[in-house]
DNA sequence: CAACAGATAGACAGATCTGTCTATTTCGCA
DNA sequence: TGCGAAATAGACAGATCTGTCTATCTGTTG
């Protein structure tokens, strides 16, 4: 019951930090929704800091298994699945508890580089652009990390346009941009 | 006196905004900065959402005028223009107190689409996006507005990157990416 | 000079925040 | 069944938050 306990709390965490924020989310607010107390919260986590860092711990996880799943489900050849990225974003973006990148909107509550939840963020980042760029050199693209980059940034543009205008079509239109890309980096 | 008072107030709120973010900036942390009186504050604001709102549109102004002189003191034509939007960014990632886009901050803290603070976001996006669509156009872009909309995803991809990575190097990848699509949309 | 609008310091209310402590209960397991 | 670890409720401390109020001072303008 233990482990279970603190995973439950890690999930509503989650949730409530995804929703309103980090900031926002009080440590009250996370334990009355997950119906636990407040020493066994302190008695698993040292602090509220650590318990954000073990929620982006775990949506690192989450989100990625879901998103390499996904992408390897829609097409089973690397072109097919450097644009099957977008179609993936597209269906994210739709969801109802879509609330942006939880990384980025972690990112800008915590801005200094060297702060530990800042740094969760950035390598959250490197291991998906680290995917994104073993399916440019199996497709075999010319700069395999040049393409990677490229394709992150439209990645991480449409994530948050379609928050900030509350529209998925950003998806779309990234996927456009990136058929032109591998274009141009050489895969046909 | 009773004018700059308030820019006074805004001025510093912005940069206490910017650096530390919006729930995390307290009002009497802003009122010493300034050195303000609390009243003063509250007989020109309702509230601090209602100087969070004020802060955002002096930022919109402020960086919008500085982008586009930046531009246009760069390049004369529309295409070099278009390219030297990603030039900017690079400077502008380059700043000591560079801390990402203000806005996509913002709608980090506020999700809410209806909420007051994410629709002025929402706005911005909408104004920056307006000029880079005729800059595309007198470019002679086949269309304006894709390349615009493309363009913009890979504007934000590369602040969100640049800040979250601690790196300018995304103002340049941005900048090659932006490259091929012009050529793509007709521009040479 | 007089009057008035605006700025000031600082107390204050009431809510909320993180984190600690205690005393009690529950639960798994030997 | 009984032990020990874990979870519980809830009080508590101390800080901080937004926003209000008052009483005083400053500065401009007629």
């Amino acid at each position: 019951m233990t482990a279970s306990r603190r995973d439950h709390l890690v999930d509503t965490a989650l949730s409530l930090f995804n929703r309103d924020g980090f900031h926002a989310t009080g440590i009250d607010k996370i334990l009355a929704e997950a119906g636990v107390a407040k020493m066994t919260l302190y008695n698993h986590f040292r602090s509220k800091e650590d318990l954000i860092a073990a929620a982006l711990r775990r949506r690192d996880e989450e989100l990625r298994d879901w998103f390499v799943a996904e992408v390897e489900r829609r097409a089973k050849d690397p072109r097919g699945r450097l644009l099957a990225i977008f179609d993936v974003l597209d269906d994210w973006f739709s969801e109802p508890d879509f609330e942006g990148c939880l990384f980025l909107n972690a990112c800008g509550e915590y801005h200094t580089q060297t702060h530990p939840i800042h740094r969760l963020c950035a390598e959250h980042k490197a291991e998906v652009h680290g995917y994104v760029r073993r399916l440019a050199k199996a497709a075999g693209a010319e700069k395999p990390g040049r393409l990677a980059k490229q394709l992150g940034l439209l990645m991480e543009g449409a994530t948050v346009m379609a928050h900030a205008a509350g529209d998925t079509s950003p998806a779309r239109q990234a996927k456009r941009a990136a058929e032109v890309l591998l274009k141009a980096a050489g895969i046909s």
